[in-house]
DNA sequence: TGTTCTAGATTGAACGCTCATTCTATGTTA
DNA sequence: TAACATAGAATGAGCGTTCAATCTAGAACA
């Protein structure tokens, strides 16, 4: 036994050349989408010189999968914190507003949307992507399988997956929404998805 | 006044040219992305040369605008039949089904993803893709009105317009749950989602 | 303290390839 | 023959990636 590798923590310098990397990387696929931004462009944003990005990463693949991870990361915390709050169906109401709001931001919206499209043709995109959805979905079930019985309903798996199937489409629509129709009324869209899902809770199983 | 130019049904083997074109271009940004589709990938698909393709295209970019075009097509049409039917509320609540099948489609879904996350980027598909919209959301407006003034609700044009925005997310939603969740149940899913259309209709305004 | 050494950070040119697009030449048809 | 359909090579730009060469900061040593 030697002495320990560096570990990432004890090498901050190149910890923040990544972040530096991703977030250049992240606003050029913004911009342009993943085919459509190059490695020049990236290293130009980044402010270093496009050989030096190949030290941090192994390729432009490699880039798209962090950045893909990195967006994933957020929707897992959500959804988490939700568990913890004590009234949680009151707590997932109220919630809904923020989500909805967060999902209307155009400009989070079309990064999204870009890792969606690319899941359905990139298969190592597509595995993240579904790995971070089977994560969430426990989540939500966990959370509404809760509320339910606490209202006196006996719901089957199937009947609350299918809940948390209807959930999960009500909020990731909004991402087209916002891009397809860039002038809604964002106040009246968060009170009927409240009353939208708060009609979904009670529904017969 | 001379002679009107030879219409494009006067022009069969230029027109079917140019379907076959945008059949294999379909294909080809299905499989790879706007971007990551070459003409020549598209030309070998199609069964004819690169260069020939410039006959009938002036660039890569109106093809992609004619793919947009003709996809949103098909939504324009569902919007408009739905009008004509006699129990307007009934035949929406019906038309759900096959609604949400064919939005579950993962291989139609892809496609349509790419076309918004495209809109998110370039000015010239987004345009195509709001102007489909608004028409889109007129037509549902016109059906909303009518469904609401029926069962006696007195709304302003906002509340309408916000329903159509939710009726619309939970569609859209979706074209992303196919593609994270491709296990989908979609009989219990289309069950639950006419269920929420139907609680959408009944919403206070 | 001043000097040397060294390993990692960083650059920028170069590589082979593919891209969208153009052009010229050849078929084909009427 | 005139007009159009089509192929395929050519063009220059840009792509992702590699690599040899330089810079730089700090450790080791004097």
């Amino acid at each position: 036994m030697s002495v320990p590798p560096p570990s990432a923590t004890e090498q901050p310098r190149a910890e923040a050349r990544r972040q530096q990397i991703l977030c250049a990387a992240a606003q050029c696929f913004r911009e342009h989408g993943f085919h459509g931004a190059s490695i020049a462009q990236i290293s130009k944003t980044a402010g270093m010189s496009a050989g030096h990005i190949y030290h941090y990463f192994e390729n432009k693949e490699a880039i798209i999968a962090a950045i893909v991870a990195q967006d994933l990361e957020d929707l897992l915390t959500l959804t988490a914190e939700l568990r913890s709050a004590s009234n949680v169906r009151a707590a997932m109401i109220e919630r809904v507003a923020e989500g909805v709001l967060d999902q209307l931001d155009p400009l989070r919206a079309g990064l999204k949307l870009e890792i969606v499209a690319e899941a359905a043709r990139n298969p190592r995109v597509a595995e993240i992507v579904r790995d971070a959805d089977i994560a969430c979905r426990r989540g939500l079930t966990d959370t509404i399988r809760d509320i339910r019985r606490a209202a006196g309903h006996a719901d089957d798996e199937a009947a609350i997956a299918s809940m948390v199937e209807v959930l999960a489409t009500l909020f990731e629509g909004l991402l087209l929404r916002s891009i397809r129709n860039p002038g809604i009324d964002h106040a009246q869209v968060i009170r009927r998805i409240q009353a939208a899902v708060n009609d979904l809770l009670d529904q017969g199983s």
